[in-house]
DNA sequence: CTTTTGATGCCCT
DNA sequence: GGGCATCAAAAGA
């Protein structure tokens, strides 16, 4: 019973922002999430649980891991004081296993690697076998940052629902980021 | 630089 | 059948 995995969904999703995420020893600084909230038409909870977001509705702390688009996944973490919560990572700054991440994407470009939330489950090696993996535990280790970092807040990517709640966030001045905020405002 | 398109699996919000 | 919480490559300007 972690209390942070037991917040709401955005003040996880800020507070992941400066977090080290990695998996078996390859990962980075987390740079930009989304957060999806119970009642959000956005999210994939919205209808209910169903066979593909049952991890949504079970304990706070895991992967819910899905597949978009048919070919790429896409990592959450499993969070929020109501069951249907979670904070979907979109993009990390490399920082450790660079090597094996250049491998996984075939792409020595940095800034690419883990940009996007398809991008970073190829470059960690994440799918379907750590769906539901709790990710306080081992392969999975994630810090917070020892400093709260400067946030900017934006409208989230590649819905088209609920477009109105500015639910992504991102750290300030990243170069690796999916895509630039609009406004360097925090919020 | 920006916009468009094809690839592809699974769910039905 | 329609619609995706996407990405890379191709085409346009």
């Amino acid at each position: 019973m972690n209390s942070l995995l037991d917040l709401p969904p955005q003040q996880v999703a800020r507070l992941l922002i400066g977090a080290t995420l990695t998996y078996d020893g390859v990962g980075g600084v987390v740079v930009e999430t989304e957060a999806y909230d119970v009642g959000d038409p956005a999210s994939h909870s919205y209808a209910g649980p169903t066979a593909r977001n049952a991890p949504m509705f079970g304990p706070p702390g895991r992967a819910y891991i899905y597949r978009s688009y048919g070919l790429h996944w896409c990592l959450n973490l499993v969070c929020g004081p109501a069951p249907g919560g979670a904070v979907l990572f979109r993009a990390l700054e490399p920082t450790v296993g660079v090597h094996q991440m250049i491998a996984r994407r075939g792409l020595m470009e940095t800034r690419r690697l883990a940009a996007g939330p398809g991008r970073l489950c190829q470059a960690l090696g994440l799918g379907a076998e750590q769906n539901r993996a709790p990710m306080t535990q081992p392969p999975f280790r994630l810090a917070l940052a020892a400093n709260p970092p400067v946030v900017v807040t934006g409208q989230r990517i590649g819905i088209t629902k609920a477009m109105d709640r500015p639910w992504r966030y991102g750290l300030a001045g990243s170069r690796y980021l999916s895509r630039p905020f609009k406004s360097p405002f925090d919020a």
